[in-house]
DNA sequence: CGTTTGCCTTGACCTTAATCAAGTAAATCT
DNA sequence: AGATTTACTTGATTAAGGTCAAGGCAAACG
C-alpha cells in the first residue's frame, strides 16, 4: 500500500515535470498543475491504438510525452484527410470544450507512444478561473493557427518534392544549429503516412523523394537519411514559402 | 462643437450595437464595449485598399461591418497564398497580441468594404482583466481553426468542380431554409479572386464551373447564379467531404 | 459613342500527380 | 528458416490542372 502510493507520487511527479515543460503549462504553479493531474492517466500506447474518434463524447484531452499520433477526419467512403500528424508536447482535443463535448476528429497512435490524458473539466476549470492560463491557450491557440495558415500555403506552393525536402527541415530540432554541418536523420513514421501526411500518393512520394535526392544530393537509405548540408534543401524547398528560413511557424519539435 | 460630439456619440453607439452583433463581442457589458470603441476608427474602404502588410507593426485590429477583405502572404518573387477571405461580422489581426506586435499576413479589401479598427491594446486589456471574454476569444479562436482544419481537407479531398459547389453553398445565409426551392446568389467578389481563393486558376475555375453547370443544372449569368435546387450540389459537393450538410465548420456569414 | 481596360472564357498544349499493375524488399509470424 | 504480410518502389498510363496564347465581353473612360 505504501509503497503503491510512492510510485503514484513518483508518477505523478514525473508527468508533473513534463506537463511544465509543455509551453501551454509552462507558467502554472505546482498547485495548478497538481489540480490538472488529478485522476490522470500516463498510458504506454503501440502503434494502430484508437485514442478516440470523431464525434465520441469529449471528457479528456491528451498531451504527448513521446512517440507520434495521427489527427485526422473520414469521408463515409473511407477517405482519409490527415489534419495534422503530433509528436511531443503537443496536446488534442482540448478544443472540445468548445464543441459540445465531442471531438471533432479522430486521433490513432501511428509509433510506439506514451500519452498523457487529462480531464477537460479541470482544464475548463483553470482556464475560466485564471486569467493568465486563459492568454497561455489563447497563445498556444494562436500558434497553431498561424501553423494551419503555413500548412495550407504549402500546399498551394510547394510541390511534392518542395513539400517533402520542407518536411525534412522541420525535423531538425534545431535548425540554426544545424546549418552547414553532416546531419543523419530518421523518418520519424512509415513513408505511406508522411505521404498523406504531405497531400500526396504513396507512389508520388517515392518519386518525389528520389526528385528532393538528385537536386540536393541527400543520402537515402530505408528511412534514414543523411544530410550533408542542409543549404540545398532550404535553397529547394523554402524558395517557394512566403517566410525565410528557419520556418518559425511550424511544428518542429523545439517549437511546440 | 456640440453637434459634433452628438454626431461621435451616435457613430459610437451604432459601431456599439454592431460590436454586440458579433459573436466574439456577444457577451460583452455595455461598459467593456465603451472601453472597446475608445479611439476606434470606421472606415468607408474601396477596392484595392490595403489596410496592413505582412511584417507591419500592429497596432490595430479589425473588425468587417460589411465588405470582403483578403488574407494573404506573399513569396518573394510574388506568387500570393491566400489565407481568407472575411466579411461581415468577421475580425482579423486579433491574433497579433501573441506574435511579438507584428501582423502575420497582409490584408486588403477587395470590395467596397466598411471597416472598423480597434485598438489592439484595449483587446489585451479586456482579456487579461476578463476571464470570460477570454472564454469567447478562446471559442472563437477554436471555431476558426476547426474551419482551418475543413480548408485543408477540402484541398485534399475534393477536386475544382466540387469546391466551387461547396463555395456556392457557404454563400448561402441560411442552409437549411435554402433546402428545394429556387434561388439566386451573386458571387461576392471576382472570380479570379474565388479561384485563388479556393487554390486554383483562373482558367481552371472557369472551365470547372462549367463542369459544375452540367452535373448539377445550375445557371450562370456572369456572376449571378440561378439555383433551381441546392440536392444536387449538394450530392455533387459533399459527398467528397467528412462532415455532413449542412456544414457546421465552414464560414459562411450565418456563422461568424 | 467609340475606345480602352480589365475580367473572363476558350483552345491547344504541357506538367504534375493519380491510378493501375507488377515486382521487390523488409518485417513479422509460425 | 521459410512463409506471409506489409511497406515500398518502379513502370506504364491516364486524368487533372497549369500554362501560354488569343479572343470576347462588359464596364468605365475620354
Amino acid at each position: 500500500m505504501q509503497q503503491v502510493k510512492a510510485i503514484d507520487n513518483h508518477t505523478s511527479s514525473n508527468s508533473g515535470d513534463f506537463l511544465k515543460s509543455v509551453q501551454l503549462f509552462g507558467e502554472c504553479t505546482d498547485k495548478e498543475v497538481d489540480l490538472l493531474l488529478e485522476g490522470h492517466i500516463l498510458e504506454r500506447c503501440t502503434k494502430g491504438k484508437m485514442l478516440f474518434v470523431s464525434g465520441d463524447n469529449a471528457e479528456r484531452y491528451y498531451v504527448i510525452k513521446n512517440g507520434w499520433v495521427k489527427i485526422f477526419r473520414e469521408t463515409l467512403d473511407g477517405a482519409q484527410a490527415i489534419i495534422d500528424i503530433l509528436t511531443e508536447g503537443h496536446t488534442f482535443g482540448e478544443t472540445s470544450i468548445f464543441e459540445e463535448n465531442t471531438y471533432p476528429y479522430s486521433a490513432e497512435v501511428v509509433e510506439p507512444s506514451e500519452i498523457l490524458s487529462l480531464s477537460l473539466r479541470k482544464l475548463r476549470y483553470l482556464i475560466e478561473n485564471n486569467p493568465k492560463f486563459a492568454l497561455s491557450m489563447l497563445s498556444s491557440m494562436a500558434r497553431y493557427r498561424r501553423q494551419q495558415d503555413t500548412e495550407i500555403e504549402h500546399r498551394s506552393l510547394q510541390n511534392a518534392p518542395q513539400r517533402i525536402g520542407c518536411f525534412i527541415l522541420r525535423l531538425l530540432p534545431n535548425q540554426n544549429e544545424a546549418k552547414g554541418r553532416p546531419i543523419t536523420i530518421h523518418l520519424p513514421y512509415d513513408k505511406t503516412l508522411i505521404a498523406s501526411r504531405l497531400g500526396m500518393q504513396p507512389e508520388t512520394f517515392s518519386r518525389a523523394l528520389s526528385k528532393l535526392k538528385d537536386a540536393t544530393g541527400i543520402n537515402i537509405k530505408g528511412s534514414t537519411l543523411e544530410i550533408q548540408s542542409i543549404d540545398p534543401l532550404i535553397d529547394f524547398s523554402c524558395s517557394a514559402c512566403t517566410s525565410e528560413f528557419p520556418c518559425k511557424d511550424l511544428g518542429c519539435k523545439s517549437c511546440v
